[in-house]
DNA sequence: CACGGAGCCTGCCCGC
DNA sequence: TGCGGGCAGGCTCCGT
C-alpha cells in the first residue's frame, strides 16, 4: 500500500495522537516482519512520552528523548489508531499503547505480507542517519536538496532505464512503482530511457514532475483523512484517478493511444509510447 | 561501483 | 469447487 504520500499521510494521521502522550504498553504479537522486533521495546517505551513524529523516504519515525522507533510498511503495511480494547486480528503484528486526554488509544500495526519493520535506534547510537536502514538513502524528493541538476550529476555512471534508477532510491526517495510511472508520464520521459542519456533539461522537468506528483497526492491522502482513523479504516487508498498506473490498454487520457505496460525489474511499469518519448 | 535476478510473505484473481 | 499460476504500492542480498 504505501508509498511516500501514504506513509507521510499515515504521519499526519497519527501524529496528533501520539506527540506529547505517554506510552503505556507495547504489545508485540510475533518475533518481528522482515527483521525480528527488539524484544526489549515494552521496557524501553513504557512511561516515555513521543516527542514528534518524522519521516525519512519511507520510513515512519518515531521520536522519543532516547532515541527514535523506526517503522516500515512495507507492501502491505498500514497503521490505525483504535480505542482500546479491540480484539487483534491475522495480521495485527504490534500495538502502541498511548495515553491520551481522553483515556487509552491504541497504535495499531496490521501487515498480512510482512515485508514491513519495527526498529529502535538509541541516541546513544549516533546520527539516525547513520542507521544502517537509512545510510545511503537519497534526497527527500519534497526537500530543497532535490533538483534536475541532483538527478543529472547522480546519472552520469547509470546506464540503467531511469524508472529503476528512481526507483532504486539511492539518488531520491520515496518514489515507488505507482509514482514513478506518473511522474515519468507528467515529464513525458520513456520510462525505458538510460538514465546517463537523459538532458539537464529533462531532469529539470522530471524533478519538478516527481514534486508535484508526490505533493498532489498528499494533498488527496490528507482530504480522506477523516477517513484514515476508524476501526474499519482503510488508511491510505486515495480514489485519484492515475493517468497510466494500472490502465493497461486503456487510452491515454491525453492522446488515446493504449497505454502499455511492461516489465522493469520484476515490476510493472505502465507508460504511452506517444506521450513518452 | 553498477546491474539484474532471487527472495521474503500472504491474499486475491484468473483460467482450467 | 479446487488447484495452480501470476500478480501486488518495497527492499535487501548476492553473483557478475
Amino acid at each position: 500500500m504505501p508509498e511516500l504520500p501514504e506513509v507521510e499521510v499515515t504521519r499526519l494521521g497519527v501524529a496528533p495522537h501520539l506527540e506529547g502522550r505517554p506510552v503505556r504498553a507495547v504489545v508485540l504479537r510475533r518475533e518481528g516482519l522482515r527483521w525480528p522486533f527488539p524484544a526489549e521495546l515494552p521496557q524501553l517505551l513504557a512511561g516515555r512520552t513521543v516527542l514528534s513524529t518524522g519521516r525519512r523516504g519511507k520510513y515512519l519515525l518515531i521520536e522519543f528523548e532516547h532515541g527514535t522507533l523506526i517503522v516500515h510498511l512495507g507492501m502491505s503495511g498500514h497503521l490505525r489508531v483504535l480505542p482500546p480494547d479491540i480484539p487483534a486480528d491475522k495480521h495485527d503484528h504490534f500495538d502502541l499503547v498511548v495515553e491520551g486526554p481522553q483515556g487509552r488509544e491504541v497504535l495499531r500495526m496490521t501487515d498480512p505480507r510482512r515485508f514491513g519493520a519495527v526498529l529502535w535506534h538509541p541516541n546513544e547510537d549516533g546520527e539516525l542517519d547513520e542507521h544502517m536502514l537509512l545510510r545511503g538513502l537519497g534526497v527527500e524528493p519534497l526537500g530543497p536538496a532535490f533538483t534536475g541538476a541532483l538527478l543529472y550529476r547522480q546519472t552520469r555512471t547509470r546506464s540503467a532505464a531511469v524508472k529503476q534508477v528512481l526507483m532504486a532510491g539511492d539518488i531520491v526517495v520515496g518514489v515507488g512503482n505507482i509514482y514513478c510511472s506518473e511522474s515519468l508520464f507528467r515529464a513525458g520521459i520513456n520510462p525505458k530511457t538510460a538514465a546517463n542519456r537523459i538532458s539537464p533539461a529533462r531532469y529539470d522537468r522530471l524533478a519538478q514532475c516527481i514534486r508535484e506528483v508526490l505533493a498532489e497526492a498528499i494533498v488527496q491522502g490528507g482530504s480522506t483523512l477523516r477517513d484514515f482513523i476508524s476501526v474499519n479504516g482503510q488508511s491510505g487508498y486515495f480514489q485519484q484517478s492515475y493517468f497510466v498506473y494500472d490502465r493497461a490498454g486503456v487510452p491515454c487520457r491525453i492522446c488515446g493511444a493504449p497505454v502499455r505496460q511492461i516489465k522493469q525489474g520484476q515490476r510493472s511499469t505502465f507508460y504511452c509510447v506517444n506521450c513518452q518519448k
